[in-house]
DNA sequence: CCTTGTGTTGAG
DNA sequence: TCAACACAAGGG
């Protein structure tokens, strides 16, 4: 019933040494001379070879990560359910570049290294989001800090809409008088890979810049509360010079409620008391640069 | 040697 | 963008 592309039936190695190979059902997968599997991917009209594999499966997997990666969360993959959120993986996939994870498939240290990145993200709580004008030696993108806010009760209220500080606006998100009335439309990338389209615009009748169309879905999603941190950043794709994207991030505040924060003069000044985070469901304390867990 | 993975082509 | 096929490069 189930003939799996007959590895052991069809090819009765006689003097043929000349018989096809084997074509896998998996995507991604072909066979090998010598019996084995490799793994390719293309991009951009050329193949990238993810390595080889003793059995298809092993292939298959590979190539679902490799296409995870290149191609976001609605790749299609043979075996892993793009459903089954693993918080951490996503998390560890958007944070290496393609060149190192096509590294690790290769050298089949990528479940190793996975593992490894789940402890850490555990043990230590690091993480690099937020972290001001700095660059990401393991990521092809270099990354300028833009502005962070802390948002206040009526920019997760009713009113649908998230004021950005005038200053932090005119000075990041430039925006020419024709397309004041009409807003216009940015793609906000988050930490999974996730693309937010918010509209942007100006209203005239509160001199204020503020997200609008969009940004209530946002907020229910990341069930982004009063006193919590948005954070605003632009990634520079050495690659291309000149595409540059925008990415949208957020944290918990420290567990009070706005009102209370409101009345801290430190609030955003970790060296003073530090701020607790709530990152993959633990509580952590933010001192200096570095994360560490409560 | 044997294995990898690239060159290449043609189908979709 | 993809897999099929042939075979050269490369390492032990």
């Amino acid at each position: 019933m189930d003939m799996i592309s007959g590895t052991d039936d069809d090819c009765s190695e006689n003097a043929e040494s000349r018989s096809k190979l084997p074509s896998s059902k998996y995507k991604g997968v072909v066979p090998q001379p010598n019996g084995r599997w490799g793994a390719q991917i293309y991009e951009k009209h050329q193949r990238v070879w993810l390595g080889t594999f003793n059995d298809q499966e092993e292939a298959a997997q590979v190539y679902d990560i490799a296409a995870l990666r290149f191609r976001g969360q609605n790749a299609v993959t043979n075996l892993k359910t793009t459903n089954d959120q693993d918080y951490m993986e996503r998390l560890f996939l958007t944070s290496h570049s393609k060149n190192e994870i096509v590294d690790m498939l290769r050298k089949h240290t990528y479940e190793h290294e996975l593992e490894q990145s789940k402890q850490y993200y555990a043990a230590s709580c690091h993480v690099d989001l937020s972290e001001s004008n700095t660059i990401n030696p393991f990521s092809e993108e270099a990354r300028e800090f833009l502005f962070e806010k802390v948002v206040t009760p009526s920019d997760v209220g009713k009113l649908n809409r998230m004021v950005i500080p005038k200053q932090q606006a005119e000075k990041h998100f430039a925006m020419n008088p024709a397309s004041a009335s009409k807003g216009l439309l940015l793609n906000f990338e988050d930490e999974l890979g996730t693309v937010w389209r918010l509209r942007y615009c100006y209203w005239s009748s509160s001199q204020s810049y503020v997200l609008t169309k969009g940004w209530s879905k946002f907020v229910k999603e990341k069930n982004l509360k009063a006193g919590d941190l948005v954070c605003f950043w632009r990634s520079i794709n050495m690659g291309h010079a000149h595409h540059s994207k925008l990415h949208i991030d957020c944290k918990p505040g420290n567990g009070s409620d706005f009102e209370e924060v409101q009345g801290r003069v430190d609030l955003l000044d970790p060296v003073q008391t530090g701020s607790v985070v709530r990152l993959f469901g633990v509580n952590i304390l933010e001192k200096s640069d570095r994360l560490y867990c409560t």
